[in-house]
DNA sequence: GGGTTTGTGTCAAGAGTGTGAACGAACTAT
DNA sequence: ATAGTTCGTTCACACTCTTGACACAAACCC
């Protein structure tokens, strides 16, 4: 089989490609809505839909599910439709998500259901080798708990910190004894996996993760601002992930400048917004040892803590202000555990912006990050990242399904 | 005919204009070649191309005009291959672009080549309905001094002040008496022309027309930054050109602050690059009338003037390197008026983008614009957006092309 | 309750498209 | 001049989608 130049199964595969993505896109559809939308006809539908019910990757919707489904399917005259949804099993997304100190791996089902979610520690000078044997056995085990083997995957993505170039696909030097520097991630993990290896670093995975799942959804501008550590950002143009320029060094909004006239910053800039705005900006002005003192604080009223948190949010609302002005999101997200102090770094945060904006651009929503901040984050939106490359997906499946209908006959 | 349902027919358009795209894509190619790119059978190729030359939007390349192409089609054994190349008289694509005091506007054949160009003063205070009519004149005149009338254009792109909102399509106010604001500018047109019209703001063409024919051409991720008498900007995101964000205001470059305790601006912000590096900021702090005296006393070497051209780029420098740590660009180009004094405004702009931005985006191209800086400009990129709309443009030639062969037959 | 309306899903006939194999054409190398 | 190579075309064939017709199922109308 397999012929693939033949423009004629081409036709009938772009066509198959259009049901499932449709089925994907609306949720539960019966044959001749399905037509209507992808203009073609009822006859055609069928007959591919009946090879993809073959194939697993579509099915019947019967039952109770349809009350599920949310359809109501009573309030129309004629025959009574036979719904069809993509079946959420006919595969799994996978993200395997590097930090310095840990592994986190996440599998989902096709619609996004958590399978498995689990992590690891690993220790700081661990090489980038023995980081790759632990994800894969980390993905292994989450795939042993879902049932599942590696054929079920369509997909891996991996996060690292630090940027990642776009043409070499390798990874570029962040901080000292980044891991993974120098190394070309999806290769490597390709040479074990046999489905497309993506690769994202680990902050942008978080903004993929809101986008999908979180306070982004729906939008289509959006600019997510992770405010931890370090500051790093991921931004959604038009619906399509920032893939972070020429050398994969965008993004890095903690060395945007808030001050032409601040301190020396290592990265040879001078007052750069991690002074102000960072994690341990703010717990070191403060004499803080860790995030929950500084929340504690915050909660009972400290002057100080709230002062604090209050410049932050102007440092950070200046800048956003400059993006603002260049790219006009219509959604700015804060995720990062200083997002936690909530409203005390929020507000600050907005009434800069509208004060230092453009009358046109400066109505951006700001809104805190939805989904939870700890270590899942990252690794939810590596599997997010594999689904949202849709089209590679619905490929995957149909030639799955092939397959499938093929060990059938 | 055209029951454009017909998903057989559907093929076969896919196919051709699979082949259009192939041949404007590579330049002159011959049927086997074109097979071979596109995936399909030689037959497919031979049965198409024959359509596609009978509606005149394709033809073969005779005699003189293979070595002119530069096709060296000797050095390989067996029979003599049939060059064929996309008709760049197959149609025109026109552009008009509306400036205060002036609509200029240029009609290209389908390669990019300037068929004819031209334009009008209008007084600063008449209103959009008769600039309107003033461009349409304007373009019956250029379409007939190029021997075409409106039946051939493939699509027209009008340039205007100001943003555009991305949902309604209406300009939005940028300078109090801006003429065409709350104007959908797009419907407008189109009431007068039967083809699509694209929007867009002034700087931005500018931006594409160095995209296409100038200093941005082959490159991925390009900033073009206009120092006139604002600071306009396009973007260039991974080869798509940026639409301005949720409401049209992005790119606007010069209301980013190059120093938050600078002087306030009517914006709302302080300290604005246009403060330090627009035409009318560096005209005013050296008293000069217009830009030619600037350019007198630059090339005679008066300090002053070196000085403040040289604080001019050192602020954009600044702002520069915020904005490559955040998209990291591979090129960024420097247009407008005040890039006529060249290395004295662009070293500076190296200089501090050097000093300031993070190791990996700070290595971004700084060059000057290439194509002429004069009122042409914005309208040739406006023409260029239409070229650079290929789908639609592919599309177009085709149904043109149907057309002619039924009247043909 | 029965007839009508509306819309769904399937079957057979028909039209259109692309492919593969085979063939003639044209050019290079020996 | 001959062999080898590649190109462009012709024809039978296989495949896909559509159209029109029909059976079916529910809701509406009287």
């Amino acid at each position: 089989m397999a012929k693939d130049t033949g423009s004629l199964r081409a036709l009938r595969r772009t066509n198959s490609e259009r049901l499932l993505s449709a089925l994907m896109e609306h949720g539960a559809l019966h044959r001749a809505e399905l037509a209507r939308i992808c203009g073609v006809s009822r006859t055609t539908v069928s007959t591919i839909v009946a090879d993809l019910v073959m194939g697993g990757v579509v099915m019947e919707v019967v039952g109770d599910q349809v009350a599920e489904a949310g359809i109501d399917a009573s309030e129309v005259d004629g025959r009574a439709r036979g719904f069809l949804q993509a079946n959420p099993a006919a595969g799994a997304a996978a993200g395997l998500d590097f930090t310095l100190e840990r592994v986190w791996g996440h599998v989902t089902d096709l619609s996004g259901t958590t399978l498995a979610s689990d992590g690891a520690t690993v220790a700081r000078d661990t090489p980038w080798q023995e980081r790759l044997t632990t994800g894969l056995a980390l993905l292994d085990e989450l795939l042993s708990k879902a049932a599942l083997d590696r054929d079920a995957l369509v997909g891996v993505a991996i996060g690292v910190p630090g940027p990642i170039d776009l043409q070499s696909g390798v990874v570029g030097p962040s901080l000292p004894g980044q891991a993974w520097a120098g190394v070309n991630v999806s290769a490597e993990f390709g040479r074990h996996l046999a489905v497309p290896v993506l690769v994202g670093n680990n902050t942008r995975l978080e903004a993929v993760a809101e986008f999908t799942w979180g306070a982004g959804k729906g939008a289509r501008d959006v600019l997510y601002l992770g405010l931890s550590t370090g500051i790093g950002s991921g931004l959604l143009v038009d619906g399509n992930l920032h893939h972070g320029g020429a050398r994969g060094g965008g993004g890095e909004v903690g060395h945007i400048s808030a001050d032409p006239a601040g301190a020396p910053c290592p990265c040879g800039n001078r007052g750069c917004l991690v002074q102000y705005a960072s994690l341990n900006a703010v717990l070191k002005a403060l004499s803080f040892g860790d995030i929950d003192e500084l929340l504690a604080a915050a909660e009972a009223g400290d002057d100080d803590t709230v002062r604090v948190l209050r410049e932050a949010g102007e440092h950070t609302g200046r800048v956003l202000a400059n993006i603002c002005n260049l790219l006009n999101p219509e959604r700015i997200i804060v995720g990062g555990e200083l997002a936690r102090a909530g409203d005390l770094v929020l507000e600050p945060i907005r009434a800069t912006l509208r004060r230092s904006a453009m009358a046109l651009t400066r109505d951006a929503d700001v809104v805190a990050a939805e989904l939870d901040l700890g270590a899942r984050a990252g690794a939810s939106g590596a599997a997010a990242l594999v689904l949202r490359q849709t089209d590679q997906l619905v490929a995957a499946l149909l030639a799955g399904a092939e397959l499938k209908s093929n060990e059938a006959v």
